[in-house]
DNA sequence: ATAAGTTTGTATCAAAATGATGCAATCGAC
DNA sequence: GTCGATTGCATCATTTTGATACAAACTTAT
């Protein structure tokens, strides 16, 4: 199928979606000591924004999320959190989304449904970085991994999810253990601490943070040596299967 | 307006509403040493319903909460925070609405407005008791107070949004200082530590309560004293005003 | 007036959690 | 083997929290 094909079809499914309903999915990851979040890129407009979508009339809202994960991410079974609901009347305009589709030589009339007013539902993803490949959907011509601190101008409200999913992270950082998802399967205190740093933004004491971490008891040490570096090889860890 | 020229008109506004999104509001009151929650009646068919309502196309998600939390109470500038969004598909039936309709003599058909799947956004709200004048809605002939432990069968999946709202208030209370809504404007440290034991359900030591709730520096001793009791009086609290 | 009975406000001590520092152990490079 | 680097953990200091005690302030009974 074309592009366009793919439009035109996208366009049509509209009555099968739930009218007023958006899902948008702040996705991070962690790569290179960085926090970063999954943005898309339209090419046209030099716009970002982030991966979302809207809800089919037989699916929830968090199956919804699940899905639009995997399609950018080719990624299931992801650790997925709804985080705020954004509710506001005017949440930012769709020229943005207008000009894609004019670009594509679709005119939208004002009172297109595309363009009528949605609430969206947030939620936040943790990723392993390296299994994510980055998928454009139908508006964007990119996807690509930006650092939390650099985050460009988004589309209509994006920023504010972006940053309401960041501080809801943080507190639930020592709420909840939930970091590790953020990691490959195994990793050493070291990878651990270095992404708690970097998400709560200030140096942890090393003795500290592994007292804790290890008094919570959902560690398990798996190897028992790593080698390669000249200096005492870190263990091993990966989460206690809760059996 | 007779209640059927009422229930026309709500009926007919369906088009005013942002489609397929409701708002459900869990109103907790204090009141004899109880946390209660705000439940409206159906008497024909004696079901049990949490205040609810839609949202305007012109009015913010928040702002319809806090409508429906002044037609329901009576009083405005309440204590509101957004705590879920319900997003399944089959959340339950409307047979409750459909035979409420019914008994005005508004027969609804499968496809009407009002029986459509609709996502809810929770909202919770602390409100100071005495204050609120328990006022029913369309849908219902009678809105009342219930212990929280009591609370009867609901519609629809509202004792799970109970739930939740409680849940997110327990876990609110003490990472952020916000029980005072549920007072008057000025109490002791006895109602205060009363309520705290009310809603997490447990015991606190006297001293240790004081000392902790004091140490945050956000209460103002008002009046030096306080008669009637054979005892020692308490101080009067407020909150003090964050100039 | 005075004593008795309560409850309040706060001090004090014990225990637990957290912050900070030090040191032995283990690897590669030389 | 020695050196430099990093890890794992012990240890101590500090802070927070848990538990108990006691004097102060009030009304009622005598």
């Amino acid at each position: 199928m074309t592009p366009s094909q793919n439009i035109k079809t996208f366009l049509e499914t509209g009555p099968e979606y739930l009218p007023s309903v958006s899902v948008d999915c702040v996705i991070f990851g962690f790569h290179e000591r960085q926090l970063k979040v999954l943005l898309l890129e339209f090419k046209h407009t030099k716009a970002f924004a982030l991966p979302g979508g809207f809800v089919f009339k037989d699916e929830s809202t968090d199956e919804a999320a699940t899905r639009i994960l995997w399609e950018r991410t080719g990624v299931k079974d992801i650790y997925l959190e709804q985080f705020h609901t954004f509710g506001e009347q005017n949440r930012g305009n769709w020229d943005v989304h207008k000009a894609t589709m004019s670009s594509h030589g679709f005119e939208l009339e004002t009172n297109h449904w595309l363009l009528q007013r949605f609430i969206s539902i947030g939620y936040y993803a943790l990723v392993n970085f390296s299994k994510v490949i980055p998928t454009p959907d139908i508006f964007s011509d990119m996807g690509g991994w930006h650092d939390i601190h650099q985050i460009p101008t988004l589309i209509l409200d994006h920023n504010r999810i972006v940053e309401k999913a960041l501080s809801t992270l943080r507190l639930m950082l020592d709420y909840k253990l939930v970091g590790f998802n953020l990691l490959s399967e195994t990793f050493t205190m070291k990878e651990l601490q270095s992404l708690y740093e970097t998400i709560l933004d200030k140096k942890l004491l090393r003795a500290n943070f592994q007292r804790k971490m290890l008094s919570m008891e959902i560690l398990e040490r798996v190897e028992k040596k790593f080698s390669g570096k000249a200096h005492k090889p870190p263990y091993v860890y990966r989460i206690k299967k809760t059996a």
